[in-house]
DNA sequence: ACCCTTGATGTAAGCGCTTACATCCTCTTC
DNA sequence: GAAGAGGATGTAAGCGCTTACATCAAGGGT
């Protein structure tokens, strides 16, 4: 064990600086009730001793932590990178520190992550779409920590969120690609247990089958994991059907990019051959050849807004309102005509 | 100001429970030292409060938080994200909780994230990279806070790191690039100033084209931000030149990526007209048209590796262990002979 | 000159929790 | 059946900080 001098206290800044623990405590917190020559004694004490407040002490007396924290799927891919990194921006101009876990896609994770960052007095919490159990809610509610979905958008929802329409999102997409002509679809789609994202948007393509008259068993469906080569494997099962799908309609970019791959594999030609579409707009999305037809979501502007409805929250007990932003349809050159 | 039930405290728990405040504590934090009969009393007590313990007064009073904090440059790409994630899996796997704060490659931005993690009362830190003011060192090592460097290997730092050496790896790939007949070379480089991989990873080519006798005008160097559009502009920079470089060896995948895009908006066949290197091999490195060649990190292992060693480091008060990994060179499509 | 205001600083009471120590009870053991 | 051991529980002292309130000094107005 070694012998660790521990940290300086407001005391010991207290004596080295020969005033009260309340005046250090105010030159920290309001400098302005202080005269200066005190105020620049005491910080020259901070200083020399290294001080730096201790967080238990502090939030204890304060009942304040200015943290925020968010829970989101998973940081391996870029899906969330965007939007939180604008989140995070827009958080410190506020003055408060964003704190991410992830959940890697499970409930039970997403429910410990939540009671950690209770538990650590974030201020409030950020968390990804509306699927969780209604026991987590309740738990938010007694604790009254201000919360805001993200990534999702549901009037009906008792919490407030700043999102997009995953249904109609796709929906669109997907008349865009069934009025190039195509009549048999293929979806890969994410997990929709516990997702709703997942599965709104796979709601959203069999809205606009059903309204274009396909037929079931024009409408193949694989459900798989967020990874580019669950994407591939997706798209060689789907391929492996014939009649084969002359679309396929992916989840999210990620998965759309292992398609993409897998084709090329196969020796398939994008759009000539089948037509791939994904769904997120991040970066891949332009890089992968050819360039991903997909739904762009808005994640820099989602990040903002989400942060300040949340500071709002937390300041003013506000109870936030929720708001719907505008995803687009990004037409690239993985769309096109189906083979003839 | 909405009237806000303050939460559950470890007294009114107590009181349902008709005990006292200690026996709460005890069935919370070593259930073995109480009577099933007053626990399963208690636990009901918390359950019916929604009761969660006030994290302020739990590390103020036990002086540890179970919390390990990293702060990363950016969340914006996946160069990190893999380490990252494979360093919480660890950590949860010895129940420590990953707070993750992001620097945009700022240095101030990074002292505060600092500060306020260690304020937070992170029992440990993980930093990337070595260059930092020598004040925050000090400030580490005053505040007692356990400190691992990862991404990058220096024996001779104060600080215990685990990672690998970042020039040895550039300079070998540069050796293969040579290896092929290059004689001219580009590089798209990240700022150096205050990034000690980009740094060593442009001494690693210079190392090499020094060795090879490549003159200095034809070793054309451009620095930019780590963004694909950078990549982009710098390959076209680097293009603009005659003659032009016939390989372009790029400080991570991303600008890599840019690169390449650029390239084929050029209209240049890569590698028929000019090859392209990355560092990192990140995911994208496969996904990309023709797949990168790169320096493969071993993102995974390093991340559960500086897990365990920052545990071991915050459990057993050790000076922790410097760990060189191997990133091996990953040869892909994208490097081939000079076109003659 | 005196009283009052005003602003700077000190005093001390918690905030919610953990834990060393004290206390109490219930079995053993002889 | 009394003494003692040992386990369950209670008591209370902080942990480091903020803040309401008390105190004090210095001007300003009369």
């Amino acid at each position: 064990m070694a012998t660790q001098r521990s940290a300086p206290t407001l005391n010991d800044v207290a004596r080295l600086a020969g005033v009260s623990t309340a005046t250090v405590s105010r030159c920290l917190n309001s400098p302005d009730r202080v005269v200066e020559s005190t105020r620049t004694r005491v910080m020259s004490a901070v200083r020399d001793l290294g001080y730096s407040p201790n967080f238990g002490g502090r939030v204890l007396a304060a009942k304040r932590t200015h943290t925020i924290g968010a829970i989101i799927p998973t940081m391996e891919n870029a899906i969330f990178a965007r939007g939180v990194q604008a989140f995070q921006e827009e958080l410190r101009a506020h003055g408060y520190t964003l704190l991410v876990a992830s959940s890697s896609y499970r409930a039970d994770i997403e429910e410990e992550q939540i009671r950690s960052l209770v538990a650590r007095g974030a201020d409030g919490l950020m968390l990804i779409g509306h699927d969780r159990d209604p026991s987590i809610y309740r738990f938010l509610e007694t604790q009254g920590v201000p919360t805001l979905v993200t990534w999702s958008h549901a009037q009906e929802s008792g919490l407030p969120s700043v999102g997009f329409d995953n249904r109609k999102s796709m929906r669109a997409l997907t008349e865009r690609v069934l009025e190039f002509g195509h009549t048999r679809l293929g979806v890969i789609s994410a997990e929709t247990a516990g997702n709703d994202r997942a599965r709104l948007r796979l709601m959203g393509i069999k809205d606009a089958a059903a309204a274009a008259g396909i037929a079931a068993e024009d409408l193949a469906i694989v459900e798989t994991v967020y990874e580019i080569d669950a994407g591939a494997r997706a798209f060689e099962s789907l391929m492996a059907a014939s009649p084969r799908p002359t679309a396929v309609l992916c989840g999210n970019d990620v998965l759309a990019a292992g398609a993409l791959r897998q084709a090329r594999l196969m020796g398939l030609d994008v759009p000539r051959d089948v037509s791939i579409t994904g769904f997120d707009d991040i970066e891949i999305a332009r890089i992968v050849v050819p360039a991903l037809t997909t739904v762009h979501v808005p994640h820099r502007e989602m990040g903002a807004n989400a942060a300040r409805q949340l500071v709002d929250m937390v300041e003013n007990a506000s109870p936030g309102t929720t708001v719907e932003l505008e995803a687009r349809i990004c037409l690239r050159d993985s769309l096109g005509p189906p083979p003839r």
